[in-house]
DNA sequence: GAGAGGATACTCGGATAGATGCTGTCCGAGTAACTGGGG
DNA sequence: CCCCAGTTACTCGGACAGCATCTATCCGAGTATCCTCTC
């Protein structure tokens, strides 16, 4: 069981559009060093998830669909990684477990708990804790 | 982020170990539909870490290293399932969050919710929950 | 009856291959703003 | 000054390829038990 690079990718794009607090080019954020269409896809899924908003055309690019205290890290990991996090088989083959089989939902439960973590964090929290000095989010981009 | 069949596979063939309560044969376990050799590649994982023990030749199979109560679904998922959960490459890109990345702190600890979660359901418990009119487990297999 | 040696019944573990999803690339389509020319 | 058409600058989204991991299969190696033969 991993996180994928989606993930990545979306939070620090997010962080970064969030501090500029303007309508960014996706070539800006590739400039963090990721493959640029790929991230267009990543940032395709925050927009169908309105965690983003996009315009097309001239003066193009993505801005936050909502403050960034609004938006916490659960949002944007439901909005990137896939849903298909457990499923019991127990249908297609003889099912230890009967009919009634628990498992399903007992790790339903635990990934419950894993995104209560999450939820506890938005994008304002993690931008408050940046080490101003260190960060190039805080610089403009040459 | 999904969790792999082989979890399943486990769980589903501890169950059975359990409640046959003697050495039971790869053979008789891939009967509730596995395929064989893929099995015997998760039980030997679950042979490494001391879930199960092994015995090779003639009259040999698996039994548990432990009394079912004290099983519980963490161990089980630690492992099958990869250590590889989250890695921030910070390193290798410029990354947004300066060197005290918290992304990776805060992946760790919404995985540890998740494992704590897992942490409080025991072999003996499921086991104890099962419908015995429904499970084939009650029955021998023919 | 006892010991030796072979047959048997298992797991171990490496090699291999197909399936699936992740990651990355390419490119045409669509769209909105800007630009320049004609009325 | 205004409108229209063309250009430009973007995102959208489908197609595709490489790769890693999951899933599955095959098979020889190793090992412990059982059986049989011989003395």
């Amino acid at each position: 069981m991993r996180i994928s690079k989606k993930t990545e990718y979306a939070v620090h794009s997010i962080l970064y559009i969030s501090n500029k607090n303007r309508c960014v080019l996706l070539d800006e954020l590739a400039m963090q060093g990721i493959s640029r269409e790929y991230l267009a896809k990543v940032m395709r899924m925050l927009t169908k998830s309105k965690i983003l908003k996009s315009s097309v055309g001239v003066n193009g690019g993505y801005v936050l669909a909502r403050t960034a205290d609004m938006i916490t890290l659960e949002d944007i990991f439901n909005a990137v990684e896939g849903e298909n996090f457990y499923k019991c088989e127990a249908e297609a083959r003889r099912c230890v477990l009967g009919e009634d089989c628990r498992l399903s939902a007992i790790f339903q439960d635990a990934r419950e708990k894993f995104l209560e973590e999450l939820r506890k964090y938005t994008i304002a929290d993690i931008i408050s804790g940046l080490d101003s000095e260190l960060s190039w989010l805080k610089a403009e981009v040459t």
